[in-house]
DNA sequence: TCATTAAGATTTA
DNA sequence: TAAATCTTAATGA
């Protein structure tokens, strides 16, 4: 395996805080490794051997429920930790990573966890920054599922997803990674063809643009007050 | 309001 | 061409 650049690293939250030598020896204990489009990266329940850090890609962290639904509780986006089962006090994956889109992460060994945090200044800080803020988009999602309505929020999802990951294109503001109505359902708590059917109406009236798997949101504005409206 | 069912069209591999 | 994805409409909880 080549020798990874210090760059990939630099300025990263995680590793905001450490020196060129610091940065080098982290990167030289690490894995890089190429995952497809719809692979998983670790399942839910297993033997938490390795934590991750994406490079490039999106990734998918979803669930499954008792009878078997899945549900997508939220999405890595290039830069940030997961599998971090060790700073959760776990030694198994408490959900299932799937790349999204085709993706880059580096990893160590869970082994590790505990040696990084004691000597890297500012890591177990912005690591539990990142699990907090997960924490919270978790927390509001569950609860918009108990009280919004299906309309408020498939919008929801779709602006989380384009704040995290949207690429400017002509047409406005497109979701980074491939993404079908069953996946938005599957954040959404809905069934495909209710999703199929919003996406269909707001394309009417101009607020998105979509094709197989992808979604531009072309009117933004509209979207979140879609998202907020009451009634 | 929304899930379910059904029956199809279209895209991709 | 088979499988995956998406669409639309009808029906009823």
């Amino acid at each position: 395996m080549p020798k990874l650049d210090e760059s990939l690293l630099t300025g990263l939250p995680p590793f905001s805080q450490l020196d060129r030598q610091q940065i080098r020896e982290i990167l030289d204990q690490a894995t890089s490794h190429r995952h497809e489009e719809g692979k998983a990266v670790f399942r839910e329940g297993f033997d938490a051997g390795r934590f991750f850090l994406l490079l490039d890609g999106h990734i998918r962290v979803v669930r499954s429920t008792e009878t078997g639904e899945q549900v997508i509780v939220l999405h890595i986006s290039p830069g940030q930790l997961f599998g971090i089962a060790r700073a959760l006090q776990r030694d198994t994956y408490p959900a299932t990573a799937i790349a999204a889109a085709e993706s880059i992460a580096l990893s160590w060994p869970t082994s590790l966890w505990d040696s990084f945090v004691a000597r890297y200044p500012g890591f177990a800080t912005e690591s539990y920054k990142t699990l907090g803020r997960r924490l919270g988009e978790i927390q509001s999602n569950l609860t918009a599922m108990a009280t919004k309505a299906v309309e408020k929020r498939v919008a929801a999802a779709l602006l989380r997803m384009v704040n995290q990951s949207g690429r400017k294109t002509e047409d406005g503001i497109e979701i980074g990674f491939p993404v079908t109505r069953e996946n938005i359902a599957d954040m959404t708590g809905t069934t495909l063809h209710t999703v199929s059917r919003l996406l269909s109406g707001w394309q009417k009236d101009g607020i998105v643009k979509s094709t197989r798997k992808h979604v531009v949101v072309t009117d933004p504005h509209r979207l979140v007050v879609l998202s907020q409206t009451t009634g």
